[in-house]
DNA sequence: TATTTATATTGCAATATTACGATTAAAGAA
DNA sequence: TTCTTTAATCGTAATATTGCAATATAAATA
């Protein structure tokens, strides 16, 4: 079908999931990174940085936007992207969280 | 295209990207959880913890064995799966790395 | 051996994703 | 106003993902 059961996961479940849905695309780490390198963050300069037509990062961009990871501000004719601290924070909370588990109360006899 | 242009991408910008996108569905995330929960871990259990149908958990496990993060033991007719922790303790090095980035670095103008 | 049980695989339909050329929109410069 | 620059959107092709019914497989049991 390629549409995901959301409803039967839990709000925690499914938010965990759209960060790191997000983030599984190779072009949208590098954008990320790019964009914690650079303070000046230029759409044009993300798209000679990264070897995407200017489209495709577009998309991508619009992506990154969409769970809040980034915002963009309109500077004349150019666009300049930013990471979104505060919802960066949040991401950071929900993943480390899940990744810190402790390994060793997880134990099978496999 | 569907088809992500990875070869453009450095070994560690896939590799993290990769670890996300399996992360990327909240069933994976329910059946780690789950994984980590309980000490017993057969795959029919999981089955009726997660309201999905038989096949599709069968596909998100061989998702999740694709990267090394599940294994599977067979025990009899049924399967007992747990985390594999050195994978799990690669990954969470490679995402804690990236997350942790300092966001006071990230300074632009907007 | 035949049957049951548990899981994997196959095949398929519906939808999503990735990528890009062409076009559009909006702001600045000539 | 016209031209240029920059980025978003549209349209489309190729591929991937999600989900499940049906079937296959493999081990245990009767």
């Amino acid at each position: 079908m390629g549409l995901s059961k959301t409803e039967i996961f839990t709000a925690d479940q499914n938010a965990m999931a759209r960060y790191a849905k997000v983030m599984g695309h190779p072009a949208r780490i590098a954008i990320l990174q790019y964009l914690f390198e650079m303070n000046s963050c230029i759409c044009g300069d993300i798209v000679n940085e990264i070897g995407l037509a200017q489209p495709t990062i577009s998309q991508h961009l619009k992506e990154l936007k969409s769970v809040g990871l980034i915002k963009g501000n309109i500077e004349g004719t150019s666009v300049c992207y930013c990471i979104d601290k505060d919802e960066w924070s949040k991401m950071k909370v929900v993943l480390t969280t899940f990744l810190n588990q402790d390994l060793d109360e997880a134990n099978c006899g496999c």
